[in-house]
DNA sequence: GTACGTTGTTCCGTATACGGAACAGGGGAG
DNA sequence: CTCCCCTGTTCCGTATACGGAACAACGTAC
């Protein structure tokens, strides 16, 4: 490795660095100071003459640029045309949006397709997890067993998921929502 | 960085590989190999000694295993709180759903209505703010006006706010989505 | 003008991730 | 038993990713 086996991976990563990091109108050395590495090693980077980076740096630079890893890396780690990392469960498709990571607590943005004549089941999250949900269309039945709860349309609804919870739509509409996942971190 | 700064992400990721692996039931030596990695790499990689490996050696192994590379990386967990209020302006009805307080992030979730045949103008955000927004139905024209995003149903997009931006519904129909907005606190 | 604060780049010593090779242990095959 | 091929681990020299620091080229303030 490192020969000319994986031709336009460092040029790639560092077009994706330098791009992100303009649309949000922030400095090379502002990133590099805020993400904790060095100028050297962000210049390096962008302009693709410093390739395979180390995965702390990259995580580094993401998490500060507000994106998950796979928004640096070229599309296709296989194949398969997928932009964005699906669940699919019997009822549900999670498509994964964004990860943030803050000092105490890791966020998650999916976008969910609830179909109907099925029940999720979700096992239990890490103490603290809660979740939050916005339904679009259709109607939603959620939480855990013993406490469900209905929302329609425009509806907004939040739940403890340290333990198993479920998700299932009612009235045989699809139901479209957002999630959003906040877990605290040790 | 390399010191004890994360401290559990080199064990996460080698768990995860040796996982991967061994439900796949391939040889540490034969991953090795077909990934085109060193066993020693593989190996201490696996068992934690070796952390922060370098990105052309986690694309390899994930690219293996099959995998996209974020099923090798620390998952996402957290927590959060809530209030409840909508804005409305000419085009865009804003209802607060939930706002987050993170130690150097404030985070609000709204439900965003647009209605078409208006533009409507929101100023510039203190610098740093990113907002991501998914749209549920309809198609929406969103962003700085010199660098416009369209997303249709389904669609997620980010852009920052530190400058003037726009949001329309286009083609007529009304948009619903979901719109979150991350602000870094000095 | 000088003095600062930026910008991004380059130099360079150090830390470390890398893979080849040698290693001990475990099954079969004959 | 010996021989062979596999397993996963450890040793070790080399390659290189890392960040601190020095750098030139900018603005802006006074």
């Amino acid at each position: 490795m490192g020969d000319g086996t994986t031709p336009g991976f460092a040029t790639q990563i560092g077009v994706r660095i330098r791009r992100l990091r303009q649309e949000r109108n922030v400095s090379l050395s502002a990133l590099a100071r805020d993400a904790g590495v060095g100028k050297a090693t962000l210049s390096g980077l962008e302009d693709g003459s410093r390739g395979n980076p180390t995965i702390e740096t990259l995580y580094a630079i993401a998490g500060r640029l507000g994106v998950p890893i796979g928004a640096l890396l070229p599309d296709p780690p296989q194949e398969g045309e997928k932009p964005l990392e699906t669940i699919h469960g019997t009822a549900v498709s999670a498509t994964l949006l964004e990860t943030f990571s803050d000092a105490d607590t890791d966020t998650e943005l999916f976008r969910l397709h609830i179909r109907p004549g099925y029940v999720q089941h979700s096992p239990a999250h890490p103490p603290g997890t809660i979740e939050y949900l916005t339904v679009f269309t259709g109607t939603a039945k959620v939480g855990p067993p013993d406490a469900l709860l209905t929302v329609g349309p425009g509806g907004h609804v939040s739940w403890t998921a340290d333990i198993p919870h479920t998700y299932a739509a009612i009235s045989g509409e699809d139901v479209f929502a957002s999630l959003l996942i906040r877990t605290p971190r040790n």
